[in-house]
Formats: structure tokens, sequence, C-alpha cells
DNA sequence: TCCACACTTTGATGATCATCGAAACGCAAC
DNA sequence: GTTGCGTTTCGATGATCATCAAAGTGTGGA
């Protein structure tokens, strides 16, 4: 993945658009990008074809229709670090806010949370003195594995997995930092145990339930409330 | 600053060169980054030309060269976070941030000094009433020939000089103005006699010797440590 | 005065680009 | 089949682009 593919990519408006209508996770039509990028279909079509063949976008097809949607977690990564360079771009249509609105409260970020909620997370942990934030990553206090364990997590475990253990990963609606690597995945997969978040399957929305609001507050002084 | 348009320059190969050239803070001239960005010098000034017209490059000029810089430290910032989502370009000699700092701290420009250090001079000199700063020119007083004589300079045989005696020349790091010409060049041959700073052949790097702190001090009421 | 130098501008060339109209394709319903 | 719809391909157009050679500009030095 070059960066100066995606670059040069992303400069054009209307693949600018296109990048900011499916950066949610949702998979849409080639004639619902058109219609959000302002231009005509057979134009989209032309910019969509640039897109897959770069690598940005990935294309499903279902019957008569063409869903499009980012290509990897990572493309999704890159373009959310793009975001948090400068303001979302501003475009007209945008859909619909709710959607929007949801997904700056709380998504999923690959494997791990991102959102307010994982912003949130990450301060509360670094104020009970659980986390120390270093250079581009988190360290867990001696503090921190101790209620970590007891909150269910096999710290040392995770800290012997091949992939990095607390990355520290910039938020694109926060634009703060909140926890992804192996910690951040494994704290998402015990909310969503302990059923206090649920996940969205095919996108990348997440729901906090009422238990969660409780246990987010009781357990981290989080408050989760919308 | 739109982040479509930093987008649009940065896509380009030579031009991310060029950015990726200044990141760390040092102005390099036209020719040093079309030699950098791997193009002819009319290229580098048509794209030189672009990224100052679009907000990311500020320029001055020093003399006959012409000093282009980032714009701003959050332009820097941008360009770093591009940097971070994906691996740095492989490219020649990018300058480490020490090197920016002793630079932004005293450097050759030309033949004459530059940096914090030739801009507390030219203050000095002025407070002292040992120069008049005109138009385009500095003129040293009567106060102000006695006292560079005193010092080693023979001001009277740099009158004559067919160059220009004492040349205002405005500074990129500092944005503000210090000595050229015959007289700027020498202070600086004097300094370099008097074991006061020590010149790195081959760039524009200044070292000042603890000699040189003292003298400064005691001489021209400056104060250069570091 | 003339030259050397750093850099820019101009001009030309070939390439790529964005855009849209027209036509074609693929697929499903009728 | 035929029709309708979403999408792509083709073709054309006008724009922008990157590039470099050649000429021009401005500056300082001899």
């Amino acid at each position: 993945m070059e960066l100066s593919n995606v670059l040069t990519l992303l400069g054009n408006p209307a693949r600018m658009a296109i990048a900011w209508a499916v950066i949610g996770g949702d998979a849409l039509p080639a004639s619902e990008l058109a219609y959000r990028a302002g231009v005509t279909p057979q134009t989209a079509s032309h910019h969509l074809a640039r897109m897959v063949d770069g690598g940005l976008l990935a294309v499903e097809r279902c019957l008569r229709y063409r869903y499009y949607r980012l290509a990897s977690p990572a493309i999704a990564e890159i373009i959310e670090g793009l975001m948090a360079l400068s303001d979302p771009p501003v475009l007209k249509d945008r859909p619909d806010r709710a959607t929007v609105d949801r997904l700056r409260i709380a998504r999923s970020c690959y494997d791990h949370l991102a959102g307010s909620l994982a912003v949130a997370l990450a301060d509360a942990l670094q104020r009970k003195g659980w986390l120390d934030l270093q250079e581009r990553d988190y360290q867990v206090t001696a503090l921190g594995e101790n209620g970590l364990v007891a909150f269910g997590l096999d710290v040392p475990a995770l800290r012997h997995q091949q992939r990095l253990f607390a990355r520290r990963c910039i938020d694109w609606s926060e634009r703060r930092p909140h926890i992804g690597g192996a910690l951040g995945a494994a704290l998402m997969t015990r909310f969503q145990e302990s059923g206090w978040i649920r996940k969205n399957p095919g996108d990348r929305k997440i729901w906090v339930s009422s238990a969660g609001q409780q246990g987010l507050w009781k357990t981290f002084d989080i408050d989760a409330t919308p």
C-alpha cells in the first residue's frame, strides 16, 4: 500500500466524498455513491474502478447491484488518520445524522473500540493509574494489571501475543488516542461477553446497553449515557 | 487549510520528496530541493511555486538564494501524521531534528552568520548605537566604527570593497534582519579567528565555543548559551 | 561594464485526468 | 423473448499536469 497512491486517490473531491461515505463501514451501491459525490454514475464508476484498482475499495456483487466498501480495516485506519489531521470534508447530503452520531459515540475500529467511548475509556484507565501513555503505545502498570485481571482479562497471555500489546490509536472523531492492539481487542471482547455492548454484524456500529452504562460507570467511572 | 489540497499537493512524488526534505524545519534552497526530488531546477521551481501557493511552504530570500521551508508547524504536524500512517518514503539525506535545532541557533548564510545568534548580534549593535538600520542596509556610526576597529575589523577597508558594505539580510528562522555584506563576512571571519565559533566545512552548521559565549557576552552583551 | 550564479518564466510536448453523452452490458422481472 | 434498471464501457472534450529546454530576471562579484 503506497501512501503516495492513497494521497493521489483521496486528493480528488469526488473520491474523497466516496471514501467518506463508506468510512462508517457500510457498503453502498455505485448509484448511491455517485449521488453523494455529486457526479454522474459514469464518472462515479470511473472513480470507483480506480479506487478498487488502487486497493482502497472492495466491491461485492449482489444481484444487479454492486456494493462498494473499504477494502480493509487498515485503509479505514489510514483514512481516519487523515480525518484526524484536519477537519472532515464538508459534503452535501451526508447520510443520516443518527448513524454518524452513533458512530461518533462508539464504533469498532478493526477489532477494538473507537469513538468517544473508547477515548473516555483510555482517559479513565490513565486517570486510575492503570495505564501509562508512552511514545506510541500504552504501558499497563502493576495496579492496572491487577484491575484488568480482576475484570477478566488474561493480561500475561495478551503480552505474549505476536501483535502489539496496547497500541495508541488516534481517533478521527475525537482526535485523541484510544487503546488498540491486543489489549484493545480483549477489552472489546470482554465488553461483548458481559453484554455491555452489542456489535452490529456487517458494519461497525456499536450499541451500549443499559447494563453497559451501569458497568462502565461502576468499574471505570465512565459516563456512557448519550 | 483544505485537507484535499494538501493531499493533492503531496500526491506527487517530487512534491512529497520536497516536503520530506524540509519536514525537520530546515530551510533549503531550490537547487538543493531539485536535487533531492530528482527533478530539474525548472520542474522543482514549478512544484515549489505550487506548494507556496497552496500554503504548504514559505520562502525567504537571502542574497541570491531562496530558502524554502514548511509554512507552519501545523503543516509539519499534518505531514508527520501522514508519515505515521504508512512507511515514510525512502529518500536521500533527511536532516535530523538535532541538526535543525542547531541550525536555528547559528548557521552560515553564504559567508556571514545567520540564525538567532546573528539576529541577536544585529540587535546588540543597534542597541549599543554602533549601527543604524536604513532602508535596505546598515550604517556604521562613528561610535560603532571605533568599537569595530578596536575589535579588530578594518572598517575603512571594508567600506572600499566593491561588495555591499552592510547588507540587511532577513532570516528564515527568526524572520528578523541580520548583518550581511562585507561587514557580516568580516564579523564571521573575526569570530572564527578568535576561536569564538567553529564552522563545519561542507554545510552551514556553526558551533559557538565557550570562549565565544564569554566573548559575545563581554563585548556585545549577547547571551549565546543554548 | 561584464560575467557568474540561482532561480523563474515561457513555451512546447506528451500524459493523465475528470467529466458526461451515448451505447452496451448484465441481470431480473414480466 | 422483451422491458426496466443499475452499472459499466466507449468516445470525445476540455482541463490540468509533469517535464524539460531555452530564454529571462535579478543579484552580486570581478
